[in-house]
RNA sequence: GGUCCCAUCGUCUAGCCCGGCCUAGGACACCAGGUUUUCAUCCUGGCGACAGGGGUUCAAAUCCCCUUGGGAUCACCA
């Protein structure tokens, strides 16, 4: 069959042009996942560019959830990608939790409207019920496949007279809607990557309704938008093949266009769009291994943007003064842990004692080393732990098992292997634990004071001919069990003296057996 | 395979739009020193890139073309 002859609507060839309008109006801009699983950090960082985006220019954050695909979409998810956007520090001014003057914000309360829109443009010829059945459709594919041919739909149903169509739909036969795509060619403008040009020979008739009722992606997204009215359409690369068919059911509906800005895809280190196999990759994941917040967010930012090119940590509000999408980086950013890593060491360290202690405290719970009550009393107590751990740990969740021999009863200390091999390579190492515990038993009545013990102990070790590391290994092995970790002195006056002194005493009996 | 997108150190990037200030800057990682009882932090230094080829120009990382390479996408999923 003739393709244009096909086409009911518009027979002239035109080019059409995806500009946005030209007259200011106050920006509206989205965020609109899919609620078929967690909260993706590319998602994440979509989220914070549009939002920074809306408020650099004062306008609105919209978020949308797009749950037409009913078998896969959850409220959990909902509510998850909900938190995850709120622990970031990202607001939405309208939402599906909070309402607002353009919802519902949910596009399964939505149906309805869509289906009204459907029969509109099925009324003007923009559009037009299709009866072929997925094994035609099926077979049709396989068979432009074998031949190699684009995989497209041949418009068979388009030709059908209108009138047929619509009494065969009344008896209730199976139909999807396709959208009917005029000949011609559309210039989408992306504020990222200027002007994209597609032909309409490339773009499929797609499926607008499907057989059961239920919009399709590209349908709901361009009602929502217009619904909602978004200014601005800032996503993922993958969408970018999208927006000519989104563009032509925009000037099919006679609305304004939004502009558009097509983001850098995050990719693995495999080079390939960031997916499981390679890494975490979903927000939740970082927020649980402890990174903190101000990091993830900092992180984020630099891929695909950055702040002047040599700063590196930056705010927030840094953030949203400086952001423009014009300055979005157009290749894709692989996705690199152990920048991310160093990033969350950096916020980590900047933190007060008692910030650190608070974002510490629920994984040394969750580790199951004390209780949340245990924690809060000696309250100096752990904020010195946390300070000599400080500069040794990326995220929170690294603490736990750096101090679980702070919960370790002196009699049963884990020594780890490598720590006895260390200790055991000084000839005397048990006799030496003896000698400093007896030298020490007197001298730590009142407490233990770090600092003097420290110049103390080293002068006692250099007296009896001790190297240092002779006499800090074994100690080390008694008192933590394992070769690494903080000050020693600093160690100690964590553990208190009672406990020093039990862990000396029985280090060396074990040491010596 | 078709269509579309992309291309500066191993990685994230600045510079590119509005050619000269670029002997290409910063950061992570790496390497070498320093501080230190270990680890870590911290400090100093080093290594290291304009994918290739044509053009345009007095001048190109910056503009144009081609090649090569990489990616995205081709559903009644979003």
């Amino acid at each position: 069959m003739d393709r244009r002859a096909a086409h009911a609507y518009p027979l002239r060839r035109r080019r059409s042009v995806a500009r946005g309008s030209s007259v200011s109006k106050p920006v509206r801009v989205r965020f609109a996942p899919s609620p078929t699983g967690k909260l993706h950090i590319g998602g994440a960082r979509t989220a914070l560019f549009n939002w920074a985006y809306a408020r650099r220019h004062g306008g609105a954050f919209v978020l949308r959830i797009e749950d037409t695909d009913p078998e896969r979409s959850t409220k959990e998810f909902e509510r998850a990608i909900l938190e995850g956007l709120a622990w970031l520090g990202i607001g939405w001014d309208e939402g599906p939790d909070i309402g607002g003057p353009r919802g519902p914000y949910r596009q399964s309360e939505k149906y309805p409207q869509y289906r009204e829109i459907a029969r509109r443009l099925i009324a003007s010829g923009h559009a037009y019920p299709c009866f072929c059945t997925t094994e035609r459709l099926d077979a049709l594919r396989a068979e432009q496949e074998s031949r190699k041919e684009r995989q497209v739909y041949d418009r068979l149903c388009a030709g059908l007279d209108p009138a047929l169509a619509a009494r065969r739909v009344a008896q209730g036969e199976a139909a999807v809607i396709r959208f009917r795509v005029p000949p011609g060619e559309t210039v989408c403008i992306d504020h990222i990557r200027g002007d994209v040009r597609f032909s309409h020979e490339e773009v499929d008739d797609w499926v607008m309704v499907r057989s059961d009722g239920s919009p399709t992606y590209n349908f709901c997204v361009v009602c929502d938008d217009v619904d909602m009215g978004i200014t601005h359409v800032f996503r993922g690369e993958e969408h970018l093949v999208n927006t000519p068919k989104q563009v032509l059911l925009y000037q099919a509906l006679g609305q304004p266009m939004p502009e558009f800005g097509h983001l850098p895809l995050m990719l693995g280190t495999d080079g390939k769009k960031l997916s499981k196999r390679t890494g975490d990759t979903a927000l939740q994941d970082y927020r649980d291994k402890g990174f903190p917040r101000e990091a993830v967010v900092n992180f984020l930012c630099l891929q695909g943007w950055a702040l002047d090119g040599t700063s590196v940590l930056f705010s927030v509000d840094q953030l949203v003064a400086n952001f423009d999408i014009k300055d979005v980086q157009k290749a894709g950013a692989i996705f690199d842990p152990e920048k991310f890593r160093w990033m969350a060491g950096e916020y980590l360290r900047q933190e007060s004692l008692e910030t650190l202690a608070d974002h510490c405290a629920p994984f040394v719970v969750a580790e199951g080393l004390c209780s949340a009550d245990e924690l809060a009393r000696p309250r100096a107590w752990f904020l010195e732990v946390v300070k000599t751990e400080q500069a040794r740990i990326q995220t929170y969740g690294e603490l736990p098992p750096r101090i679980a021999y702070l919960f370790q009863r002196d009699d049963a200390v884990v020594w780890a292997a490598e720590a006895v091999a260390t200790a055991r390579k000084h000839a005397n190492a048990a006799q030496t634990l003896r000698d400093y515990r007896e030298w020490l038993a007197p001298r730590v009545g009142g407490g233990i004071d770090a600092a003097a013990l420290r110049d103390a102990s080293k002068a006692w070790a250099q007296e009896r001919g001790l190297k240092l590391p002779a006499f800090f290994q074994p100690v080390r092995l008694a008192l933590c069990g394992v070769v690494n970790g903080a000050d020693l002195f600093d160690v100690m006056a964590l553990l208190g003296a009672p406990a020093v002194l039990a862990r000396l005493e029985y280090g060396a009996a074990r040491l010596a057996s």
